[in-house]
DNA sequence: GCCGTTTTCGGCCCGACTGTTTTCAGTCG
């Protein structure tokens, strides 16, 4: 995808301009660019295409010919050019958690340090200290920057992150000196993958809630303590930060702290233009704070709806906000069903009255049983004769039970050729079908869009299950036409699966955003195989929130006799 | 390098903590 390496470049560019200490405007105007690119829903080659480079924020003349240099020679003569005149191990060297610019300058042109290996042996040797402004201190704290980088923690999957947050925020709670305590940055944006954790205390003793902050049992090191900011490190190896502020400062602190760091700043210059002030204790008009206590306040000054904080990434939020136009973001409490389970008959742990038991408890209408099919033997796929035995068994089932309703479905394969794995005869019988491939990853991004595209073609499939087919951190998304995919799947009736299983997170919230768009609907399912995994559904959710998705465009926030209406309509 | 209902030039979000100083630079978010 061009978008990606595009904002990588810059992003290099911004490095490298960093170390030459260039005008540090200039340096963030890369940084925003990489950001604004990172974060398209489409590729970039079509708004090159439709002349739409320049109305990108923060892309202008320079940037745009940049851009339309890599895609047309896949290169960017300006970046090689300053790659040759910048050492890596420079580059390398601002990867250190406390090594910026001047400091790595400072190491290489006093000790030519060739790469990190280099620095750590000159740091153990004691040999860097003695350097202006470095003494033991900052050597120390470069061999444990240096560790922080070996052990490379990289992202966490949102589950984790929330466990961790979860674990944390439990343990202060109880202190009497801690009001009130929320999760914030990243995690509570909810963004697929999470570096470090964010938590906001409202106290009026700030440093007792310190103290027992960095006493906690998981703390394995502390890497800053303050009145009002703390920052640990678990023996996980996870980063957290702690910030407390007074509670008349609450909404502005979770406002800062929760960011996105390009929300925010585009929030402070809408203030700056109204001759107020925004930062982490108010909203300020001269001296006198004049809004800060909660978020909707704040929000409302500037006469716009509030925005939640899966969509503050400065992606149009604040635009839509200002006229009113945000969508109607879902809710756990408006989900329905789940309509992707799998039972012991193949490859998950639960019996069919198990999981009845457990959607119950969720407040349910209806859940899909959906196994595997019969040539994804390595997941205990059915054959037709065990499917035919199952939908008879759910049959059963439904007579004598009440509260939920239980569908007869599958996951059945897309195969090489885009052909189901069970007859169209067979699929009939089923009161919901879902779709997906599971073998062939490595197909044409032509061969593998048409497989999809032919499989919702299929009168009888509802949704197509887990379409990019990414595992996070283990597997790369497969290539795909997405356009071709949505506009197929707006066309046939078919809704895509938004698959909430943290490491999935698929179809993807960029991708989301750009399907809705199209006239796309969806599914927010679990992908359940054991008896926890039917709670990642708030990880769905996020993701359907933060592509900007409508309630009304999800399948499984409506009641049973819609989503019938939805099956018989593709079937008619 | 971008951007404009004050501006096509001169601005560009704002503050905390650390380690080193002895008033602050560097780094981070």
């Amino acid at each position: 995808m061009n978008n990606s390496q595009i904002a990588e470049i810059f992003e290099k560019i911004a490095e490298i301009l960093e170390i030459q200490q260039e005008n540090p405007f200039r340096i963030r105007a890369y940084r925003r660019a990489a950001e604004t690119v990172k974060n398209l829903s489409e590729d970039i080659s079509e708004f090159a295409r439709k002349d739409g480079l320049l109305k990108l924020p923060g892309i202008g003349a320079d940037l745009a010919s940049k851009i339309k240099e890599f895609l047309e020679t896949g290169k960017v003569s300006a970046y090689e050019k300053l790659k040759k005149k910048v050492d890596s191990s420079l580059l390398d060297m601002l990867n250190i958690p406390g090594v910026g610019p001047k400091t790595a300058k400072l190491l290489r042109e006093k000790f030519k340090i060739k790469s990190l290996a280099d620095l750590e042996a000159k740091a153990k040797a004691h040999k860097i200290r003695g350097l202006p402004g470095i003494k033991e201190k900052t050597e120390e704290n470069i061999l444990k920057g240096l560790a922080f980088l070996k052990k490379d923690t990289g992202r966490m999957c949102l589950d984790v992150a929330f466990t961790t947050a979860e674990y944390i925020i439990s343990s202060l709670k109880s202190l009497s000196q801690v009001i009130k305590i929320s999760p914030a940055g990243s995690l509570r944006r909810m963004k697929e993958t999470i570096r470090d954790i964010d938590i906001l205390v409202t106290s009026k003793k700030g440093g007792d809630v310190m103290k027992a902050f960095v006493k906690l049992p998981n703390v394995a090191d502390i890497a800053a303590q303050g009145p009002t900011k703390s920052s640990i490190l678990t023996k996980e190896g996870v980063q957290v930060d702690l910030r407390v502020v007074a509670p008349e400062s609450y909404g502005a602190a979770l406002m800062y702290f929760t960011g996105s760091k390009a929300h925010n700043i585009k929030m402070r210059e809408m203030a700056v233009k109204r001759g107020l002030k925004i930062n982490e204790y108010g909203v300020f008009r001269g001296k006198r704070s004049i809004a800060g206590k909660n978020e909707e306040d704040i929000y409302s000054l500037f006469k716009m709806s509030y925005i939640e904080p899966e969509l503050r990434e400065n992606t149009g939020e604040i635009e839509a906000a200002l006229r009113g136009g945000l969508p109607d973001l879902v809710k756990l409490k408006d989900i329905k069903g789940d309509i992707h389970v799998h039972t012991k008959a193949s490859d998950g742990s639960l019996s069919i009255s198990e999981i009845a038991r457990l959607a119950k408890a969720k407040k349910y209408e209806y859940i899909v049983i959906s196994n595997h099919s019969k040539s994804l033997k390595i997941a205990g796929g059915l054959s037709d004769k065990k499917l035919l035995r199952q939908i008879e068994e759910i049959r059963r089932f439904n007579k004598g039970s009440k509260g939920i309703r239980l569908l007869a479905g599958t996951e059945v394969d897309i195969r090489g050729d885009g052909s189901m794995d069970y007859s169209d005869k067979l699929l009939r019988k089923l009161d919901f079908v879902i779709a997906a491939i599971h073998s062939g990853f490595r197909q044409s991004k032509e061969k593998l869009t048409a497989r999809i595209v032919k499989a919702m073609q299929n009168r009888y499939v509802n949704v197509i299950a887990h379409p990019c087919g990414r595992l996070i951190g283990e597997r790369d998304a497969y290539e795909l036409d997405y356009e071709k995919i949505f506009t197929a799947a707006r066309k046939t009736g078919t809704a895509i699966e938004i698959n909430a299983y943290p490491k999935r997170l698929d179809l993807t919230d960029v991708n989301c955003r750009r399907a809705r768009e199209l006239g796309v609907k969806f599914a927010i399912a679990t992908d359940t195989h054991t008896k926890d995994q039917m709670d990642n559904m708030i990880y769905g959710i996020s993701v359907a929130r933060r592509g900007w998705i409508d309630k009304k465009d999800i399948l499984n926030c409506r009641k049973l006799k819609e989503v019938e209406k939805f099956v018989e309509k593709k079937r008619a």
